[in-house]
DNA sequence: ATGAAAGCGCTAACAA
DNA sequence: TTGTTAGCGCTTTCAT
C-alpha cells in the first residue's frame, strides 16, 4: 500500500506562487531581500495551500529544531505522580513553558532524567543526540550537576539553570528563595513571633540554604536568636513529621514554624495536632510551594508561591533568543509571594 | 562563527565499523539479513562511539517520527492550571504517556488545542504538519470533535480516542464510567441509601451521560425512583454550587450525592456544610477524578478513581502498534475504581 | 532581489 | 547478506 503523500511542501507553494523554493524559505523566516509584492504572493500561496514547515525537515538543513527540553528529576517526578501528592510542578512548567514555545514556534518536551551518575551521560546524551533540542531547561538539583551542564555545553546547545546561582554555562534563575524566607520570617515577627524555627531542604538543593539565609537574616535583624531552631528534611511528608517532632520535642515555647514545603509543612500541622496545639492560635505555619492542596487544608496554609510558570516562561524566552545580548554573568531572580491564608496568626500571649 | 559538528552520525559508525551506511541502519532499526558478527561489531562501534539517530533525518526519510500527540482541551486545561485547581489529569496523562513512549524510543507532546470550531483545522492542522506524529490521543471533548478525527484520518495519522464511543476512526478508549457510577450507588444502596442524587456534567461530554446510566441502573435495580434527582454542571466548583443547591432545595430528605467531579463534589460539600449538614451522618458524598486535594479535605472524600495513567499507557501502546492487529472496532474499557474514605457513611434513621 | 545547486542524516528501493 | 543509489523537505552557500 503506497502511503499516500498527504502534507503540503515547500515545493508546492513555490510552483503555486511561480517562484523559486529559496524566495518561499526566505517568506518563511522572514528574511530580508523578498520584495513586499512577492511577499505578499509568497504568503498568499502559504495561506490558500495551509503549507506549514516540516520541523524535520528545517532540522536536516541546518537550521533550528524549535524544541526547548524541560528537564526534571525523573525519580521524584515519578513519585509525585503515583503518589498523586498534589504537586503542580510540572504543570505550572508546561503552563509558562508551552505558552511562550508556543507563540514563538516552539514545542516543549518534558524529560525526566535520572540524577544517578552512570545513567545521565548515556541518558541525556541519547535525549540530546535524537532531540536536537535548541535550549535545555535545568531544575533542581540538575541545575547544579556538572556532568549534565559540561555534557550540553560541549553540544553548544544553550541552557538555562532554574534554582542555581552557581558559575557555570548558560543563564541563571532564581524564584526569590532568600527574600521569600525573608519576608515570611519577618511577616510572623511582625505578628509578634519571636520562637521561629526554620525545617529546611535538602543539601543538595542550594535553594535550601538561600532560604534558610533569609530566614537567619530576618531573625538577626531583630536579635532573634536561631540556634537549634534549624531541622532538615527532604522535602517530603515523612522527613518533616521527624522534623517537627524533634523542633516541638526541643523547644516547648516554640509559636511558629516556616517549611521548605508544603508535604513538609502539612506534616507538621499533623504534628503540631497530634499534640493538641491549634493552628494558628498555639503555633503559625507557613509553607513553601504553594501547591493546589494547602487551600483545602484546615485551616488552609499560608504559603510562599513559587512563580514556576513565569520563570519557565522567561527561561524560554531567554533560550529563544527574544532577549538579544543574554546577560550572561547576571542572574534572573523572579520574586516569590507570600500567600496570607489561615494558618498565621498572632503570637500566644508569653506564658 | 562556525557550528561545530558535535553529534556523531551514521556515516561515522559506518567508518568506524568499516560497513556501509545501510547496514548500521539495519542494525539500529533491528531489520534482518545482518550476520551475528557483523550486527555485534556494528554495535560495539554504536556504543563506543555514542551513536544516537537523528530523528528529524529518520523522520525525513521517510520513517517515523517516534512522537506521539496527546491532545487536551485548551481552554479548561489552561484554566486549571492558572487556578491551580489541583487538577493532575495532565500530569497522569505524562505519567502513563512518557513512560511507555519512552521504553519503546517514543517521545509524547502535550498540545492545547482550541475546541473553537474557527481554529481547531488550522491549528491542528499545523501541528500535524509540523510535526507529523506517528499517532494522536484525543480525550474529551476533542474525542468526539469530528472535524479532527476527519483531519487525522485523512492524513493517516493513528488515532487513540479516550472517552468515545462513537463510531469513527482509531481505536476507543473509555475508563469505566458507567460502572463505576454503577459500583458508587450500588455502595451507597448498601449503605442503606436510597435517596441519591447525581450532579452530572455537561452533555458535551459523553462520559456524562455514561455515568447518569450507570447511577439510574443500580437505582432501578432496586426500585428506586430517580425522578429529578439528576441535577447538571460543567464540571467546575459553580455549577456543582448551584446543583447541590437545587437538590438539596426541592429534596430535604436526601442523604447521598454522587458529583460527576472533585470540584461539583467539593462544592456540593459545602453547600451540604451551609445547611448546616454533616457529611457522611446526615449526607454521603462520592465524587469522581479523584485527584489530589479530596484526600485532604474535611471529610476526605469517597472517589471515583479515573485510571487515566493506565489508559493513555494502553492507548500509546496500540498506536505504536504494540498490539499488532489493533481490535478496531472494540472498545478497551478500563475499569475504574472506587476509593472509600470518610465522605460515606450508612444512611441517617429515617425521620 | 531572486534563483540554482549542494547537502543535512537517514532509509527505501534496488543491485550485487 | 551486503552495498549502492536516490531521494525525503528544507536551508545554506553561491550565482545571477
Amino acid at each position: 500500500m503506497a502511503r499516500r503523500r498527504n502534507t503540503v511542501t515547500i515545493r508546492e507553494v513555490a510552483e503555486d506562487a511561480g517562484v523559486s523554493l529559496q524566495t518561499v524559505s526566505r517568506v518563511i523566516n522572514d528574511e530580508p531581500n523578498v520584495r513586499p509584492q512577492m511577499r505578499d504572493r509568497v504568503q498568499s500561496s502559504i495561506d490558500r495551500l495551509g503549507y506549514v514547515p516540516s520541523l524535520a525537515a528545517q532540522r536536516m538543513s541546518g537550521s533550528r529544531s524549535y524544541l526547548i527540553l524541560a528537564i526534571n528529576d525523573r525519580e521524584r517526578t515519578l513519585a509525585d505522580w503515583r503518589e498523586r501528592t498534589g504537586t503542580d510542578w510540572v504543570d505550572q512548567m508546561l503552563l509558562g513553558g508551552t505558552l511562550t514555545c508556543s507563540k514563538n514556534g516552539y514545542r516543549m518536551i518534558v524529560e525526566l532524567v535520572d540524577t544517578h551518575a552512570d545513567h545521565v551521560e548515556r541518558e541525556l546524551g541519547a535525549t540530546v543526540s535524537a532531540l536536537q533540542p535548541d535550549g535545555v531547561i535545568l531544575t533542581p538539583p540538575h541545575s547544579e550537576n556538572t556532568q549534565i551542564t559540561r555534557l550540553l555545553a560541549e553540544r553548544n546547545i544553550p541552557v538555562a539553570r532554574i534554582g542555581s546561582v552557581e558559575e557555570g554555562p548558560g543563564i541563571r534563575l532564581t524564584m526569590g528563595d532568600e527574600g521569600a524566607a525573608y519576608a515570611a520570617t519577618k511577616r510572623l515577627i511582625e505578628l509578634g513571633h519571636s520562637k521561629i524555627a526554620m525545617i529546611a531542604g535538602p543539601d543538595q538543593y542550594s535553594l535550601s540554604a538561600w532560604r534558610i539565609t533569609g530566614w537567619k537574616r530576618a531573625m538577626e535583624e531583630h536579635g532573634l536568636a536561631t540556634d537549634g531552631l534549624c531541622e532538615k528534611g527532604d522535602f517530603g511528608y515523612e522527613s518533616g513529621t521527624q522534623a517537627a517532632r524533634s523542633l516541638l520535642h526541643r523547644h516547648t515555647n516554640l509559636t511558629a514554624i516556616i517549611g521548605s514545603s508544603d508535604q513538609m509543612t502539612l506534616a507538621a500541622l499533623e504534628v503540631a495536632r497530634d499534640r493538641g496545639l491549634h493552628v494558628p492560635r498555639d503555633i503559625s505555619l507557613i509553607s513553601f510551594d504553594n501547591t493546589p492542596i494547602v487551600r483545602f487544608t484546615q485551616p488552609p496554609l499560608t504559603a510562599v508561591d513559587q512563580p514556576i510558570a513565569e520563570t519557565v516562561s522567561i527561561a524560554v524566552e531567554h533560550l529563544i533568543n527574544l532577549h538579544k545580548a543574554p546577560p550572561v554573568n547576571e542572574i534572573i531572580d523572579v520574586p516569590a509571594e507570600l500567600v496570607e491564608r489561615s494558618s498565621t496568626g498572632p503570637a500566644p500571649a508569653a506564658e
